[in-house]
DNA sequence: CTGGATCCTCAACGATACTG
DNA sequence: CAGTATCGTTGAGGATCCAG
């Protein structure tokens, strides 16, 4: 609406215009796991201010990024959800996840993970998604309060919200999960320090730590 | 400094707080295709406030994204560049600058073409820059008043700032350039038009044109 | 001339309260 | 649940000025 522009005829200033504004990118992320209530954004986005959310996704919505899903006769709820054009943001979004987890070190005091985070981790951790054909597991991983799924089948990994249905293994950890993604702790000793601890099929703990990476930056300042 | 924080620890988010500044994205743009002094800066991104440039490169500075560099001896004038950190954030860069030119269809009203945008588009058209191996061919760009050049050279695509030294086909054209890279314009007919001039080895043309794209979404709403 | 610093104004953001 | 309304604070925009 009242959009800041750079006045510019380049691709990058016209995506400046949208993730520029403050909390957008995280709108999205939190977006770009699934389709997510009013309510499902401010708690995944504490601090934001619900005159700030509403307006932004207003902005979004005649953006044509996010369309708003007013509640169907049965469900009760407005919704909110990326479009396909929305969705396109994924691969730009990686890449800032990407850069920004590498320059990760320990959290900043207060700091808080949130489930759309994590799953911005792994997907990030899991790259291009290709494994193996014959690989056949399902994680769930819970970091605090929040559980995110990880399944690899058919030679693809997918991330999502939310416990796996059967999960083969529950890899429960804190914040510590990081330094096992950058590679920094290797599988063997987190689960000897007790900062994973596993519940199921222990045996596909190896396989998770060594295909999901978060590499941290060589070139981060002290 | 005084960086507005999210609170969150995410990659997505700490990329937020450097990225979602105003006008950071482009700064960073702007001096990904070389360093810059700030008078360079300042003439490439019209309409920044003297002091939110100051202040921009100083917080960047702080996050060991740019560095400054005081003038040798011998050279007169504070120099910016990227430092490898913040060289990082090319591929996100590029991913913004592909997902934004997508979106783009004709320029609003007063909006310009800088050097750095060319350049960007360029890049960005180029893809992963890959070419067959024979391929030799030096191109300069002119649109406006600015100039880019792009050689494609064993095997690889590089482009930068500034015509190229001898190049083998000078290309002088209009905003419609982008209709020509989105794919909705042929060569011939951009030939015939007159939308593109060409001095030199014309018959390079239909390479360039073939091998660069940004294609436009087909998701973007009306 | 380059590389800023200062001052003022106003739009956007942030916090809290309140409502259909 | 899904937002508006209100109001204080911050930071961007714009012009000008200054030091090396």
């Amino acid at each position: 609406m009242t959009n800041q522009h750079y006045g510019q005829f380049c691709g990058l200033a016209r995506a400046a215009e949208i993730v520029g504004q403050r909390w957008t990118l995280l709108i999205l992320r939190d977006l770009s796991v699934g389709p997510q209530r009013y309510s499902d954004l401010v708690s995944g986005l504490p601090g934001i201010p619900t005159n700030t959310l509403a307006s932004r996704l207003k902005e979004l919505e005649e953006e044509g990024i996010v369309e708003r899903l007013a509640p169907s006769s049965g469900e009760r709820a407005v919704v909110y959800r990326l479009t396909p054009r929305g969705e396109e943001l994924g691969p730009a979004m990686d890449a800032l996840s990407r850069w920004g987890a590498g320059g990760m070190r320990t959290p900043r005091d207060g700091e808080i993970v949130t489930t759309a985070s994590i799953a911005a981790a792994l997907k990030v951790a899991a790259g291009d998604g290709i494994v193996p054909e014959d690989w056949d597991a399902a994680y769930t991983v819970r970091v605090g309060e929040v559980e995110t799924h990880l399944i690899m089948r058919d030679g693809v990994i997918t991330v999502g919200p939310g416990a796996a249905e059967a999960p083969d293994l529950v890899i429960t950890a804190g914040p510590q999960i990081r330094d096992l993604l950058a590679g920094e702790l290797d599988a063997d000793t987190a689960i000897a320090t007790g900062a994973v601890k596993l519940e199921g099929d222990a045996s596909l703990f190896a396989r998770f730590a060594d295909t999901l990476h978060v590499p941290y930056s060589p070139n981060v300042p002290a």
